[in-house]
DNA sequence: CATGAATGAGACTTCATTCAT
DNA sequence: CATGAATGAAGTCTCATTCAT
């Protein structure tokens, strides 16, 4: 099979990351074991270490490619808009919807959140979310709301980074309470937050 | 007739307790060794084992203590207030400001946050989690929510479970993000989102 | 057990060092493994981690005390001895004889060259093979030389470091030689070489 | 007929051999991965496998090819003198020189050394060793020590095959001892056990 | 023949738990 | 009850060897 395309090695790459996925968001990172991934992903360990350093940098590479993959996402699904409060709702509905693509929300949800704390503790891992996390979520909510103070169509007095961490904030405590408690209706959270949210900046 | 007094078993156990939660937080709970809950702690292994069955035991009982300890002391800051905007801002204050339990509030903070996600994980911590929990946080903010609506304070219309939601979401939310950027000015983003929520339900 | 005296320690761990000497000679450093040497010194892996924290330590320490202990063993010999000649025999003889230690000497021969070889080949070993080494045998010969000398049976034109590099070179070379053909007629090769050498510094 | 010709497969053979010494030499024949060989010698991993059928192969070829190099050198040089003691002084002096060999006098060395270690424990290796070396090194000792004896340049009394013991002891322990301080001045100590050796034989 | 990706046995090491003192 | 040495299951990772292309 050698002398393989650069196409095969990806697609093997991101065939041990799905399965890494799902092990992770089922038992965390900790718990997770290079078996558990072997069987999930149907790549031997063997092929595993060609592809991956070590455990951690599996993990490392899956949080930059759910990362990578839901900015993407979010980026395509706001050009599509002019509003700021239409991208604004768009963006408050993005994270609890189910999305196409190929990683699943929940897994993914679950892993970020765990990454994330993994990082408060390791300053490596720090690192790394700091450079992705920051550009791929803060600085896309301080955007659109600095395009609708641009716009006119929000106040310019607001601080435009302390509504992005207020967004952000509400949004990750969602994804954990969505883990803890399942049956609540969280669409109408997320209504009454967004309306609250939305009165907050409106001219 | 024990050998050793009930007060002494206590004293031990939450000796025991508060190294864990050192232990816990720094390294979280997988890494975390039982040798350095004996350095921690200062209680040697053989006694460790001898007040609790194994490592999760310690985990669940830590996760026990420090919400009740919590709960307590959110219970007692309530009760020193009248006006249900107070409690309100009471609220969303208690978390974020050093208060005078033993335990430690940031260590605190980041082992309820990896006992949530365990929790996600696993049934038998949800369960504990479960009971603990949504008595602990969401019925007190229904409580308030409830109170200011009986006071008049309070818009009768809305739905007092949606409320305590965004209020909790928010606040997890935000534990979450002041791990991950220390220098951000939280306090402006809770007194902004304060006023949000406030307006939202003032009457 | 705990609890243990500093005696029964001393004990474990020359246990475990015993029980590494006959693996390390039998299958060298880097084919035997800790199985092998839980098996061969009867102290189970986890025991053995508690006394040494890598395997690459077992082997430093197991040559120091192979070093130490024929070290020990020369300089009591040489201590019983009055005229040099008598100790440049000893000396010859020594290496080569069975003698009272409970350490093989066939055994902690092949170890000696091999850690000798790993030496030349990691600093960190050279480090240590420096320190030990040359105190323990270049030192004790030039010693002898330099006594033989001042006590007038020696020439004094003789440079002490080069005889005792001849002297080391032979014996080391002598035990390579036996372990290929155990079969020559060493002894004699011994007395040949002892005769050669004695006349070269005779006065 | 072969696809390729005798001639390519000895060169491969030989290019992979030549990797391998170095590689073996650096780092020893255990830790020296099958991968190091292919970075040495530019030849690739499956290529290996068809030239030779294990990791052992390559290394006991490679003691041959040695050996044999530094056999056809010596008899080389000798055949060019005609006193004894000129080819005794040669003698001495081949193994402590760089000589014009395409293989790297240091690296061989190593690799003889390590090669007559792992013999010493394995009955394979030691019957290779043991048809080469015995050859390539003792009976040419005792060759020169013999026509030295018919020559009447040597005393008819020595047992030529005490003293080429005595030779080759001195010779593979000062390579030891080369390893281990480089900084010693070996061409002293060669020049007095020259002196040394020829005197005990002289007539 | 050449290539290098794939395989999995097996190495080292850690650590929750037990138990003799 | 307290202690910490002992245990061994289980995890991560390496590497000789195979084999599809």
């Amino acid at each position: 099979m050698p002398i393989v395309s650069e196409e095969h090695k990806r697609k093997k790459k991101r065939q041990i990351l799905i399965g890494a996925l799902t092990c992770f968001a089922k038992k965390g990172y900790e718990v997770a074991t290079i078996d558990d991934i072997v069987r999930y992903s149907g790549v031997s360990k063997g092929a595993i270490y060609n592809y991956f350093k070590k455990k951690e940098d599996i993990y490392v590479e899956l949080f930059n490619l759910i990362t990578k993959e839901s900015f993407d996402q979010i980026i395509e699904q706001l050009k599509r808009l002019n509003s700021s409060f239409d991208k604004i709702h768009s963006l408050f509905d993005f994270y609890l919807e189910e999305n196409p693509s190929s990683l699943n929300l929940n897994e993914s949800t679950i892993v970020q959140l765990e990454f994330q704390l993994s990082s408060s503790r390791n300053a490596d891992l720090m690192k790394i979310l700091d450079g992705m996390y920051k550009k791929a979520n803060l600085e896309i909510v301080i955007q659109v709301l600095v395009e609708g103070i641009q716009a006119g169509e929000i106040k310019k007095e607001i601080n435009t980074e302390i509504y992005a961490e207020i967004f952000l904030s509400f949004i990750d405590g969602l994804y954990l309470q969505k883990l803890l408690f399942p049956d609540i209706p969280f669409k109408d959270v997320i209504n009454e937050q967004k309306l609250s949210f939305i009165h907050s900046i409106k001219k």
